[in-house]
DNA sequence: TACTATTCATATCGATATAGTAGGAATTAA
DNA sequence: TTAATTCCTACTATATCGATATGAATAGTA
């Protein structure tokens, strides 16, 4: 079973942290790892790309931490997925340099294109899940997990 | 400008090439490298991983080399690619084991129910497109180019 | 002010994957 | 028998991944 590289893996876990925790109250890098088992050194250093991105806001110094730049149901995956994966801003349609493609050679082109069909069919299935939604299905994740318990 | 990784790019070149030659009689692992500038030795591991995945057929011996096991039409770029990304067969929607998904952690399989639907609408984009189709879209800007050197 | 908790920046490290190269055994047409 | 070819296995060099390490900068609090 194959998956994201972890460390998208990880900034999503984060994400969904910082959705379900108070907005208005920062939460720790730490308090992040310690919760979704993550070294704690590692998710800084993603949290930190989220920053640059826009995705999370941070305070520093004692009781700093992190909090979310939008209202959960405004980030979708594939902006999480793509500020980490070093892609900054794919652009989505914005193909300006169509037929600007400088590759010797006719095969070159052709699978150039198709790479970038294959990359707005990702795209296409990560811009429709919002980070509002993944907080919702793992909510309900969670209570049936309760229920089962109770067998 | 991301793109397919090396590998699997030079084997679609391959296979374009087997393709675009007398199916009856042999291509040497040699002369597809010469025509597609791939280093030769590499070319060959690449057409053994081909052949295990029954893409194409092999003759040893002088006057050997490679030819396709079926027709053009019948090899699916998904077929390309997964033979050669040791994903062994992808087995479509064969997702027998539904439910089955045993990571501890609701966003574990959250996450890994996404990552599933990435793949099939790549899967989606790549069963599509036909080793012919290539061929053909090869052809139509071969000769392209050769209408812009009377120019 | 001093102390402590935190983010921020940068360097390093081991393991794995990618992109090859190398040597030679096995096979087969001529 | 010879030359050309596939086939098999091992090796190398570089990049990327998944971290860990060290410490500076910042800010709340006693």
């Amino acid at each position: 079973m194959n998956r994201f590289p972890i460390k998208v893996t990880y900034g999503i876990k984060a994400t969904i942290e910082l959705a379900r925790h108070d907005r208005s109250v920062p939460l720790q890098a730490k308090a992040i790892a310690k919760r979704q088992g993550i070294p704690s050194r590692f998710i800084e250093q993603i949290l930190q790309g989220l920053k640059r991105a826009g995705i999370v806001r941070s305070l520093r110094g004692a009781q700093g931490g992190y909090t979310l730049a939008q209202d959960p149901s405004q980030i979708s995956l594939a902006d999480l997925v793509n500020s980490m994966n070093g892609n900054e801003a794919i652009p989505s349609t914005t193909n300006s340099s169509a037929g600007h493609i400088e590759n010797r050679g006719a095969s070159n082109t052709i699978l150039s294109t198709i790479w970038a069909q294959v990359q707005e069919a990702e795209q296409a299935v990560l811009r429709v899940i919002s980070l509002q939604s993944l907080v919702e299905q793992h909510q309900k994740l969670e209570s049936q997990r309760c229920l089962m318990y109770h067998i």
